[in-house]
DNA sequence: CATGAATGAGAGTTCATTCAT
DNA sequence: GATGAATGAACTCTCATTCAT
């Protein structure tokens, strides 16, 4: 694959993100991407064959980056760093691929997800046992708080894109959570 | 309005509900509607002019039921008995619109949902004033809890949808509720 | 046909005279006659199988009346008469079935308004003649002068629907016919 | 624009054209144009968005053509000009826009006919003032002989779509308007 | 006679997708 | 690689017309 080629590719999955996260998955067309990118039917076509296609990159691009974090740190510190990032992309709903992610999914390509919950599972799951060990957490139902956590999470970025998120809910979710643990 | 015009009317809904609940909202097509009910194009348009219309009115039904409950018992025996619609209502992800009302929404009919989730904030977080009255429930913070038990519900119903629901999720969010309110 | 019967059709006729003035045949349809009269579908099909009766019914009942007017006067007193007719009628764009009867025609229904035509002609041409004779009009050639009168009033009352019509232009036109024969 | 869509572009208002003298306006479908240039469904929509559009192009190129007549002849050779062609125009019903124009125009678009209205008179005014001036025409009432100029004009290209011209008819108008004249 | 529910044909329109250039 | 013209399928919507009540 070329650099050019590259770059194209690139520059469309940039665009349609934005799409996606604006409209939804069914809502967006080829046609839209088209003029988003400035490419001619034919050009796009050249690089991807539909919109799942292009929704699946950018999906399996994106939920790539966030296993980085254990290493070592007290179960606090962790907690605090993964309920910063929490509380960003509940915020900013604008960047939020939710409602796309739901469409695609209830139209057959569950699996992905199945996949990335799972992941999201284990590793609140293992920290929150790590925390219980060194004494920094609460004596907690792991798999039941892991369930409040992921669930109030997706609850509340699904809503945002429906209601205006006021200003104090995102803290309320993220404080419950710390006085759930600490 | 004639009783034959009424019950096609209810026919429609009713058919209508099943699609909107299986594909969401814009995958439904007047002509799949169409075929759900064995009306004719025309038919079916003379009863509603499109599915937009469909949905709305489905909505407006609905919502109007949960209000009757309130009327002087328990807090605890209160809260039971909603957590106990909730628990049912998220078991049943064949019946859930979710899917249909966000895209819905998202389509720029945000104000309906607006609406509901003011009312349905109300509703818990007077539950929880009297509870506290009461000293049934806990000293809590009332809005956070409410949004932590909003979310959660509205998470669990949306990602119902999208991966299997695990047999004790639901009863994870539930306990946690009873928990954090007993 | 029983008095009621007749007392719809009349109805229908009305308004749908004003529907045809307005709009012009095609753009017409059996449901906007049903509208403007409240009556049912079936009520109007009762009467009317289409369109195309309606607008005939109305066309042969207007155009039998402009036949009573020669009975012995003055050819200038005739005439002025005429004049006066005709400029009422191209005034009042609003009573105008032009459009209507344009499209009528030209969708295969000629016949009768060659009739019509005719009759105007032989109308005119018997007024000129007989004014020639007493002495009251210029020697004029009767054919020619017949198809400007008639021409230039179709034209007119085809374009007043289009464009606003100035106050003198009818003036002209009545004036130009007065000079020419007299 | 490529070449190739250009070309297109023409074929269609060629057929178009063809389509609308015969049928008028609302009576021409897409589906119509869409057979007559063997062209698909979205092939046709790829140039143009509806019927009006086409018609709307048809006529700001045909209406350009008009203006390049007076150049400093005598009054007269352009007279004769200008009635050689308007007889042309009479005698061509075939090539007639005139119905599709009204309709068209009555269905809400008036304002490029009041302008085009508005150059004729224009142009006849400033000959007919200029044959005056130089003495070949009689002192006639300018804007009264336009009128009638213009109206049987275009009485003439209406009635001639609904009733067949008889042979001298046009001859009738035009030879009138010489009288008149000269 | 009148009602209005229902049918079915057909127009309008939008796109995913292909393909010659 | 890229362009944009063209195809054809699918959808929305509107009516003329029929028919049971």
């Amino acid at each position: 694959m070329s650099a050019k080629g590259e770059q194209t590719r690139n520059h469309i999955l940039e665009e349609a993100y934005k799409l996606f996260a604006q409209k939804g998955f069914k809502q967006v067309t080829m046609k839209d991407i088209c003029e988003s990118t400035k490419l001619s039917r034919g050009g796009l076509y050249r690089h991807y064959a539909g919109t799942d296609e292009i929704l699946s990159e950018i999906l399996s691009r994106d939920y790539v980056i966030a296993d980085q974090i254990e290493q070592g740190f007290s179960a606090r510190k962790i907690l605090e760093e993964l309920l910063g990032a929490l509380k960003e992309e509940m915020l900013d709903s604008e960047k939020s691929l939710s409602l796309a992610i739901y469409e695609y999914a209830s139209l057959g390509n569950e699996d992905f997800f199945i996949h990335v919950n799972e992941q999201a599972k284990k590793r609140w799951n293992s920290l929150i046992r790590y925390g219980i060990e060194t004494g920094e957490f609460k004596k907690v139902d792991c798999e039941q708080i892991t369930d409040v956590i992921l669930y109030s999470y997706q609850g509340i970025r699904m809503w945002s894109r429906v209601i205006p998120l006021e200003k104090d809910t995102v803290d309320h979710i993220v404080n419950m959570i710390r006085e759930l643990l600490l």
